[in-house]
DNA sequence: CTAATCACG
DNA sequence: GACGTACGTGATTAGC
């Protein structure tokens, strides 16, 4: 029936619904997995008693939709960056039940809309209009005031909670004006839960005086001068612009572009089979049955299962069979899978191609899994002869698929928002897509969720996961491509085979996914994953697709010079020695100085060779013209192998940029690790080593903007051991290695001496690492003994830092783990061992959670930092730890400071509000030894 | 494949 | 009382 006269649309709040349904319920756990469902199941009951109140009135919708609200970010968000900026974040447990509700909804059958970057009124307000305006009449159930400015010619406001019908008048009772005039007092009033700014010490009841008096907002300002009373005149006077920002924010859309009709949300009886399979999913039994009974069919059987006991038969121990998976070989058996995957809104999914890099590799196929043990493999450009033929064949093997027509059949459900795409280090394939034109989201990746939960206790990749969860092992790579010398690439592998490898990764990801999903509110770590991890995935991503220029020409010149360098070193180091000898060989270096010359500190490692490490030979350097040439060489010779040479070798030739890969699972700390190349550990600290950062360099036009943390971890320490000393300094911008050595010595900070503060930043960084009287010593060059008096004085004059270490080790041996302030864990395996590793471990327990505390708060602000600096002729480019690098349009850059120093210096809010500010250095220049 | 060395935060 | 120690990474080279 298209809507019409007569027509009756219920348009109900969801995101209210939701809220209502969480606070009024007991946190509800799933019985056999603990997944937290009591929002869930407020929202159902909701939901059938608003379905047996129209069976029985008189007054039924014809047409009806649950409206949700849809990414945090809108359009108010760009008008008024404060927009909702006091909101609580939403809790820990709520945040899983967000799409359960969404499938809530679809299961009775209901039109379920949203739409990104949207409120949830906007949609309402729209639907709204087009209802009254061809027209029918419409109900609106929520209670929330914003909508009540709708009202009115056929528009009603029902309050599902109360009954309570508000019309016209309900709308005069509380704003003392009509709905067309709502706006306007909500204007002039704003409104503490939106955090909208409003008038100044004008409340509902003054403005809709003033409204009614004017008649209009727009009346009332330009005749403000009019006002009565002074301070009120002055009010409205000065605060303008607020006030109109306000009625902006407060006025709904009523004129959406909408990817649908009234029509589409015509009323449907739902198909009892669904529902109740949904509901027994959910393991709601009451409600099962009540529903069951109202649709007079039998009700499901929910199994009572056994959480935390012996595993309980499922799915998931279902035996690998890799001969049962699926080879496509046409568009129709590719399009069966597409419908399965948009029946079950989730998707397991892989690709292979012929490389690591993948700015380089090529596709050559695709695997999907939707069940335990249902898994296809679409081969796409496998070349014919197969592995074993030497010359191999460009020619494509026979009963592929072109690659362009299985991605544009698969890029609908690749970028639908309402299928999740589940994989295992997704950041792979969603680059490899990337260059494909197919942005994939939503995503899940099981890598991360084995991260956030046990982060510190194992590795987290496919083979180890597989192997410790579901007792498999899967096929290894290396018996279809081989390794070392014969290793070719998977396109060249045979299809057949291809398909039992591949389906079955696939397989594997999807049955630890179906594991780890439910684990993570059991473990706590849902925020960590939600916020920290999945959302970072596709900022790393476009990171490292954007890569950072580097100079070839600079460092080859660089190259040839510490070449020449070298030899000229090595002559001098032979002739010193008065034999030739491998210079890069520490055990023939410790043959020519500990035996040759006798010299006094050689210690043998456990391969029986004389250990050379450069602080040795520093030692030796004082007397003895020798180490002082081998540790010249050495530097030369790791300037030139690690980084000129090396990085040469990492140009890419289609972008003339260097394309980092960033590892999120690869310290346990919850630091980043970059790698191929790793551009974390670009020299800075020599005078010879910074002239490398001059070969990373802006485009023409642009620079090179570096903004760092500074002291991050220092004030995390501060903050989490409660130093009131550390914390005031910090807030009084003081040097703060000065004012602990002030502090500790006894020396007024105006004769301090560039030593006494040296030894004290020592002793400060010291302390983050789980401090020793040997270490410092061994670092300061100092007698144990004074190390340890500098040591127990530290302490003396800061105690809490030495309570914060003995509570870190004492929880650390009762959890397992210690955690950031964000909630991240790392396990700590080994606290509770005897032995010599037991100190490894105690001084570990004490910098993660510094360390990771610091980590999370860069994170926090690269997640927020492209919708900050969108808009912006600005990219992000690399991570180290505490700094991030951009490059900016050269006239763009104060701007960008400014917006990436506030999100950086805000990062650890709202979450956590921090005792000590965070501040953040900046820099620019044509390249990085410039801007840093 | 591992140990030694050294680059970074 | 002795033991062995700063925290977290990755790349390169030598040498088995």
């Amino acid at each position: 029936m298209a809507f019409g006269k007569g027509c009756h649309l219920h348009l109900i709040d969801g995101s209210a619904y939701i809220f209502r349904a969480y606070h009024a319920l007991p946190p509800l756990t799933r019985k056999s997995d603990g997944l937290p469902i009591g929002a869930v199941s407020g929202f159902c009951n909701m939901l059938q008693r608003y379905i047996d109140g129209n069976a029985n009135g008189s007054d039924a919708p014809t047409h009806v939709a649950v409206i949700f609200d849809k990414g945090s970010h809108t359009f108010r968000n760009d008008l008024y960056d404060q927009y909702k900026a006091n909101r609580d974040e939403m809790p820990e447990d709520l945040r899983p039940q967000i799409p359960l509700t969404r499938r809530a909804t679809e299961a009775f059958n209901i039109a379920c809309k949203e739409i990104e970057g949207f409120e949830a009124d906007d949609i309402m307000a729209t639907l709204a209009c087009q209802a009254r305006d061809a027209g029918g009449r419409v109900t609106i159930l929520s209670s929330d005031k914003d909508l009540m400015q709708l009202v009115g010619d056929g528009v009603e406001m029902l309050d599902p909670m109360k009954n309570r019908r508000i019309d016209r008048e309900g709308v005069m009772e509380k704003f003392g004006v009509g709905p067309e005039r709502v706006v306007d007092v909500q204007a002039l009033a704003g409104d503490s839960v939106d955090n909208i700014p409003g008038a100044p010490g004008i409340g509902v009841k003054t403005a809709a005086l003033l409204i009614n008096e004017f008649g209009s907002l727009e009346e009332l300002l330009d005749r403000a001068e009019e006002i009565k009373q002074p301070k009120r005149r002055q009010t409205l006077i000065e605060n303008r612009a607020q006030i109109e920002l306000s009625k902006q924010l407060v006025q709904l859309d009523r004129d959406m572009a909408l990817d649908f009709t009234l029509d589409d949300l015509e009323v449907r009886d739902p198909d009892p089979d669904k529902l109740l399979e949904f509901l027994a999913e959910m393991e709601f039994r009451t409600l099962s049955k009540r529903i069951a009974d109202a649709l007079h069919v039998e009700a499901p059987v929910i199994m009572d299962t056994d959480p935390g006991g012996t595993e309980v038969e499922g799915p998931a121990d279902l035996p690998f069979a890799p001969e049962t998976y699926e080879r496509i070989r046409d568009m129709d058996a590719l399009q069966r899978w597409i419908d399965r995957i948009n029946e079950r809104g989730y998707v397991a999914f892989d690709t292979e191609t012929t490389g690591l890099n993948e700015m380089q590799a090529d596709l050559v196929g695709i695997s999907l899994a939707v069940d335990p043990g249902q898994a296809c493999y679409v081969p796409l450009t496998h070349r014919a002869g197969g592995a074993d033929d030497l010359f191999g064949s460009d020619d494509l093997a026979e009963g592929q698929l072109p690659l362009d027509d299985v991605l544009a059949a698969l890029k609908p459900v690749l970028e639908d928002e309402a299928v999740l795409k589940i994989g295992q280090n997704m950041k792979y394939d969603a680059k490899i897509l990337a260059r494909h034109g197919v942005a994939i989201a939503p995503i899940d990746d099981t890598m991360l969720m084995s991260y956030a939960m046990n982060a510190g206790l194992h590795g987290h990749g496919m083979d180890a996961l597989a192997e410790r969860y579901l007792g498999h092992t899967p096929i290894p790579i290396k018996e279809l491509i081989g390794s070392g010398k014969s290793q070719v690439t998977f396109d060249r592998v045979d299809i057949d085979e291809a398909v039992k490898y591949a389906a079955e990764d696939a397989d594997i990801t999807l049955r630890l996914w179906q594991r780890f999903k439910p684990q993570l509110h059991q473990n706590q770590v849902t925020t960590v994953y939600e916020t920290l991890e999945r959302p970072l995935v596709p900022v790393l991503a476009q990171m490292e697709m954007a890569g950072i220029k580097v100079d070839r020409e600079v460092l080859s010149r660089m190259s040839n010079a510490f070449a020449q360098k070298m030899a000229q070193l090595e002559d001098e180091i032979h002739e010193l020695a008065g034999e030739k000898f491998n210079v890069g060989s520490p055990a023939q270096v410790g043959e020519i100085l500990f035996e040759k010359m006798g010299l006094e500190g050689g210690k043998k490692g456990k391969t029986g060779k004389y250990s050379t490490p450069a602080d040795v030979l520093e030692d030796l350097a004082t007397e003895h013209d020798l180490p002082a040439r081998i540790l010249d060489w050495r530097q030369v010779s790791k300037l030139k192998s690690t980084y000129t040479d090396a990085l040469q070798d990492h140009i890419d030739p289609d972008t003339g940029r260097v394309h980092t890969s960033y590892v999120q699972t690869g310290a346990s700390t919850g630091r980043l690790a970059s790698t191929d190349p790793n551009l974390q550990n670009i020299p800075v600290r020599t005078e010879e080593g910074r002239r490398i950062r001059e070969a990373f360099v802006a485009e023409p036009g642009k620079v090179l903007l570096s903004l760092d943390y500074s002291q991050i971890e220092l004030r995390i320490l501060a903050h989490v051991a409660g130093i009131d000393a550390l914390k005031a300094a910090f807030r009084d911008g003081q040097d703060i290695h000065a004012m602990t050595a002030s502090e500790m010595f006894d020396v007024p900070l105006d004769e301090m001496t560039p030593e006494i503060r040296r030894q004290a930043k020592a002793i400060n960084f010291g302390v983050i690492y789980g401090i020793s009287g040997f270490g410092l010593a061994r670092n300061l060059r100092i007698p144990r003994a004074e190390a340890q008096g500098f040591i127990d004085r530290y302490f003396e004059r800061f105690p809490g830092i030495r309570a914060y270490m003995d509570d870190t080790v004492s929880f650390a041996k009762e959890h397992g783990f210690v955690q950031t302030l964000f909630g991240r864990k790392i396990h700590t395996p080994e606290i509770n061992a005897k032995g010599p590793g037991a100190g490894f471990a105690k001084r570990a327990a004490i910098n993660a959670p510094i360390q990771g505390t610091a980590a999370d708060v860069i994170r926090r602000a690269m997640v927020r930092m492209p919708d900050a600096i969108a808009g912006l002729p600005a990219k992000m480019l690399l991570q180290v730890h505490d700094e991030l690098l951009f490059e900016v349009d050269e006239d763009a850059a104060d701007k960008v400071t400014e917006v990436a120093r506030d999100i950086m210096e805000g990062a650890a809010e709202p979450a956590v509000k921090l005792d000590v500010p965070l501040i953040v250095d900046a820099g620019r220049g044509g390249n990085w030894a410039e801007a840093h």
